[in-house]
DNA sequence: ACAAAAGTGTTTACAGTACACCCATGC
DNA sequence: GCATGGGTGTACTGTAAACACTTTTGT
């Protein structure tokens, strides 16, 4: 097996996250210093990307570079975009990075951007030889590339998904308050919901499991926690969100 | 500018119409004859798809590519997913058909799929080299490549999609009829759905508009005719389709 | 005792569902 | 005059929306 890289193909990771107040999503830092000093010329950031091994699928790629760059694993992924703009990586910056880094700044580049979805709290992220770190959506560093245009594209992938299946609770931990999801949903999609209305309509989905266990170690009155039952969801109606926001 | 084109990235397009009874998809023949006999060895069909241009983004190629087999223009496209699996131009007749057409059989090449909606009834497809034609979406022929597997997840972006905006009118001619619009939704969800209730639904869309004309030649009552406004949708509250079904 | 977030119920209005018959036209 | 699809109304049930106070805990 072959393990060349493929110049032309590229993926990029979205990597969502939720820590009850915000949603944040993992940069990778670059930082280009010059070969003779030390002193960085920039620092701005990417997401998580690299190119394709010739003998990897897109989605293979993804989880294999989201590994390298952050040990992360077995979290929820989706294909959402491609893109191949023929300027795409031709700012400057880019353009000296990518000779900086030994690529040819002159190939076309596709990338193709997946969102991840993933419980903040249960992950850690085991820096390699790169920063990685959280980032609030709506207070983002400069970005490399076209990164920005990604993100976009993956914040509204992410309110469509929301709507219509149950990747919130990929967001969450395994044991959540109905606060919790209902400060999610209002995060995500800018509005504020009434408390007795969302409590209401969600106490009516059947995989949303009440626990024998409530909050502790908060200073007002601990909130009942719930699971989310996957198999309660398969076999029941499939009532979703549509209607919630 | 160069007219050179990408060997590594292609995209294909898969058009769907409605002549009010099916959904259908537009097909390219392709026929592989030996070199010394006219005898064809195979016939099977491709999606609307060829090589990118190196100047070119994505969307742009995507049209130009489906003028140039097919003269239709300005029609309704979204990108939907992008395919890459190393095997996938692997199948033996693939690897004759690139062979012959003068492709590097051995190139990775990825492929990003736009779907594409029109009025089957407006559209003229002016023939060009290749024989292209409409086929039932569930009464499909041989595909080549991967293009079973692109075909299905484009009928699911239009399941989806369909829910969640209103590109259902841009499979149907400026004037119709509501049965027409309620047979849409049947045909593209396999379900029933009540008369009286499913007009109930939509006459209150204000974007919805009654005409002042009816259908003629038809061997029973008249069918009132309506048109989508664009322009009442963007102005009013956007209700949409998420209950149909 | 106070701060902080959890938790709870009722009313009203609108939307969903189920269901069967008459109407206008072409042939 | 008949075949074909167009067009209509009502009763019942369920969900959406608006709205304010009490409870439990930590400090």
């Amino acid at each position: 097996m072959s393990f060349r890289i493929n110049p032309n193909i590229s993926v990029d990771c979205v990597v969502f996250g939720f820590d009850f107040r915000q949603l944040k999503v993992l940069l990778v830092e670059r930082i280009f210093q010059s070969d003779y000093s030390l002193k960085p010329i920039f620092t701005d950031h990417t997401l998580i990307g690299n190119h394709i091994y010739e003998h990897e699928d897109l989605e293979e790629a993804a989880r294999r570079i989201l590994k390298d760059l952050t040990g992360i694993e077995n979290i929820y992924l989706e294909q959402f975009i491609a893109l191949a703009h023929p300027e795409r990586l031709k700012k400057e910056r880019d353009q000296i990075w990518l000779q900086h880094i030994g690529h040819n700044p002159h190939n076309r580049v596709i990338t193709v951007g997946y969102f991840g979805l993933l419980d903040i709290n249960a992950m850690e992220i085991r820096a390699g030889s790169r920063k990685v770190s959280w980032f609030p959506v709506n207070k983002l560093p400069a970005l490399a590339f076209d990164h920005h245009d990604m993100l976009n594209h993956a914040v509204e992938c992410l309110k469509t998904r929301m709507r219509v299946s149950t990747i919130a609770y990929t967001l969450l931990p395994k044991k959540f308050s109905l606060s919790q999801l209902q400060t999610l949903f209002e995060v995500i999609y800018g509005t504020n919901l009434d408390k007795r209305n969302f409590r209401k309509k969600m106490i009516r989905m059947k995989y949303l499991i009440p626990l024998n266990e409530k909050q502790s170690n908060v200073s007002h009155k601990p909130a009942q926690l719930y699971m989310f039952s996957r198999e309660v969801y398969e076999i029941t109606n499939r009532d979703l969100f549509e209607n919630i926001i």
